[in-house]
DNA sequence: TCATTATTTAACCAATAGGTTATTTAACAA
DNA sequence: TTGTTAAATAACCTATTGGTTAAATAATGA
């Protein structure tokens, strides 16, 4: 499914879709077959599988095995990664750091390139 | 340009390109017009106006005007927006919160729906 | 007015995303 | 073994994305 974009990329256009933010939530509250989560989308079960694929390919969720379940489960690492990344370039833009180069050269040493 | 999007959408699927990532990077060391903004990649000029409108449409530049140049400056509005967003989900998925009822009420009177 | 510079718009293209229905696979139970 | 249930895969469709080049527009200056 494409040349694998870098984990922060997956991981923001993964919540860009208010369907997959929706199975988010929903699984925030403990983990989740499938059929389930279809439940309350007017979607197909595979549209579903194919949220969850994107979910799982940003690291977001995990997937597991109940008899013929294949219940979601949410992972919070990549959640981490972007919630400091935008964290840190919130504080950045709002002004409240003092050593913009310092500042500067950690998010470098972070993230490789751009990211 | 297409229905216009939820402004959570919006934002995340606007952060979910690298380019644009690093365009932001730039214009947090200060406003820049678009001839500048384009150098640094292997890319055209229009290239650049389309990721710098996608940006504006998120709300998370604006665009000025400079003699012949159209300066793209950072909005931290939209922003804050998704960092409060992720950051509340980040800390709800890590369990660090006591009472998960009131947590989850909580979200839902901020954001209608699944925002 | 005419030329120059910066940027946008238009028209196009290939690849990706998000959905569908029909078919296949997997796990279980009778 | 045969049937049932849950999910994934395949094949397909349309719209969007991210890029291109060529032409149009906007502001400036000679």
């Amino acid at each position: 499914m494409s040349p694998a974009p870098d984990p922060l990329s997956a991981t923001f256009a993964a919540l860009a879709d208010p369907t997959r933010r929706a199975i988010l939530t929903r699984l925030a509250q403990g983990e989740s077959p499938v059929g389930e989560l279809a439940r309350p989308f007017a979607m197909s079960g595979p549209a579903v599988t194919k949220h969850l694929k994107v979910l799982e390919r940003a690291g977001l969720i995990s997937r597991g095995r109940a008899a013929q379940q294949r219940p979601a489960k949410l992972e919070p690492a990549a959640l981490a990664a972007a919630s400091a990344w935008l964290d840190a370039y919130r504080r950045f833009w709002e002004g409240k750091f003092d050593d913009l180069d310092t500042y500067l050269k950690e998010l470098q040493h972070k993230e490789t390139s751009d990211e």
